[in-house]
DNA sequence: CTGAAAGCGCTTACAG
DNA sequence: CTGAAAGCGCTTACAG
């Protein structure tokens, strides 16, 4: 069933079905009415081939992902996915787990213009590629977890912040030696949170020694190796400051393990709030990170951009908040 | 850059060009590297949009979930995805988070013809839908984490194998009272678990207690309540056989708090082998479902029906394994 | 082996 | 307010 058979049924041309279909053109109430009425007798539904054809124009927005099996990812994905589906977009989602041949087969489908705006989750390294996209006038978002600030439209958060508030919290509760496991330095949110940790110690009048802070990748096997080295070390320690709840979990894990207890001998807090931070042993404290909101804020930010509200230039920086759970506060 | 393009640099036909671009029809050598040079000058890649109407058909395979958020939904989508890819198509994901609302979304996209084909992780109450969608000729793959056995092509898994296989190592071990926690059992999963897990005591001679058999529903506090009543009620038992990895890792952080040691008072064998389920304090021992493989068998199945092979009529079933780890044996 | 032409199902100036 | 016609960029019989 094509949109000729729901015109002559109506009575009319294709043009007023279009018309009709799309909506923005006067038409008389009573012809409309008529033409509406043929189309749900008939239940048609324009074919979105033939409509993206005659467009140029998808109604698809493509999600670009190092994985969807990184913990958080899927939250990120889902509240997008929500947000594009309310317009009826579609989500077309790539991966590049497969490395070179991933990009590969992903810059095929930007050739072949099978999207109208993308949304990215960086993939280590491919920055450069994207901002190369961007100026080449695709609509883009970066859902920036780095702490890139790129030169075109992304959505962040307040990485220092809540590395303040993690700071203050430790402060109340009356700990004076943190050791802060971090993450890969290289990343400008992991400098954030250093840099906003470290201003909370010394607003207090304490430093913090470097020797304190002990690198990790983000993965639980380095979560658990920091804790066994600075055991080992024998650093003295009363709290860890962890830059995510991977690595805090396993933190835990090990600390328990040396006999130590949670929070009485060493408070613990996460930065994430990931969905299982809320069912560790014990419940962990952490710094939320408004994962869904920069998800949705930026497939809205992108679907704006469609009906010509320009994706801002600047950051959009969304807060995070304090979650406190039992692994600070017994 | 269209196909025009190339075909006066290459001095030939569009009609050229676009056998040179899918290759199938006989062509000349020389005029084929000719054309074939221009395409790589110009960096021309045929425009999706176009290619998807003329044939009638996307290079789009649809995915339809109930959530992306669920433990192991990352891993079947990532398989699929990474299957999908190898063979130039796009995924387009559609979730159910928002109901109805969703369901009519996804129809929507059904009715416009958007993509060639469907994988489906059921979202509940929609099999008969689906059902629908498959007689009317959508080839359609559905990935059956519920023990359905539709009358359409489907990977499975094999479920009461799988808990044959925890009874036979905890019966190994010598452990002779198991504390079943079960799934929802309106799932034919649930029916084949607790089936393969009652016959495997029953080929020792030793049948299972019903009241041994206590309802979870696969949630993280299901599996808490259900060892704080079976506690409660003054159970007596020396393992657990638990549904899945959620609620296993509940249950182990609730024997725990009631001063169990694990393995030494009870074996815990969960089922699915998250990849947290080997960073679980004990690391668990656990059924594997072969999770990738199905995301990657239903997708290798589907794209196969687009060349002309039929979609099994029955299930494919792929193996369960079993993967021992410190919850069962210290 | 190659090309001219029709056709895929819409949208959108243009004319009335 | 409405319609005839061109056009979007390919593919695919059909003819040679």
């Amino acid at each position: 069933m094509t949109i000729r058979d729901v015109a002559q049924r109506a009575g009319v041309s294709k043009t007023t079905v279009s018309r009709v279909l799309n909506g923005r053109d006067e038409l008389d109430a009573r012809t409309a009415a008529r033409v509406r009425a043929v189309i749900d007798e008939l239940g048609y539904v324009p074919n979105a081939r033939a409509v993206a054809f005659a467009r140029g124009t998808t109604h698809v927005v493509a999600m670009l992902l190092p994985s969807l099996t990184w913990p958080w990812i899927g939250e990120v994905v889902q509240a997008a996915i929500e947000a594009i589906e309310d317009e009826g977009y579609g989500m077309l989602v790539f991966t590049t787990t497969q490395g070179e041949e991933s990009m590969r087969r992903f810059t095929e489908h930007v050739s072949a213009r099978a999207f109208d705006g993308l949304l990215v989750v960086e993939p280590e390294g491919t920055l450069d590629y994207i901002t190369r996209l961007h100026d080449e006038g695709l609509p883009v978002v970066l859902i920036d977890d780095r702490g890139h600030e790129p030169r075109f439209g992304s959505v962040a958060t307040t990485n220092r912040l809540g590395a303040l508030a993690a700071a203050h919290h430790l402060l109340g509760i009356g700990r004076r030696a943190p050791l802060v496991i971090s993450g890969d330095p290289r990343f400008g949110c992991v400098q954030d949170r250093l840099a906003g940790f470290a201003e909370g110690f010394a607003a207090a009048g304490r430093t913090l020694d470097p020797l304190h802070v002990v690198e990790g990748d983000f993965s639980y096997e380095s979560g658990q190796a920091a804790v066994h080295r600075a055991l080992e070390a024998g650093l003295e320690f009363d709290s860890l400051f962890v830059h995510n709840d991977t690595m805090a979990m396993a933190a835990m894990t090990e600390l328990r393990r040396a006999g130590l207890r949670i929070p009485d001998d060493v408070a613990v807090v996460g930065f994430d709030d990931l969905p299982f931070a809320a069912q560790t042993d014990p419940p962990l404290t952490t710094v939320h990170q408004p994962i869904r909101e920069m998800g949705q804020v930026a497939a809205r930010a992108l679907l704006a951009s469609f009906r010509g509200t320009p994706v801002p230039n600047e950051p959009i920086v969304l807060p995070t908040s304090f979650t406190v759970r039992a692994s600070t506060v017994g």
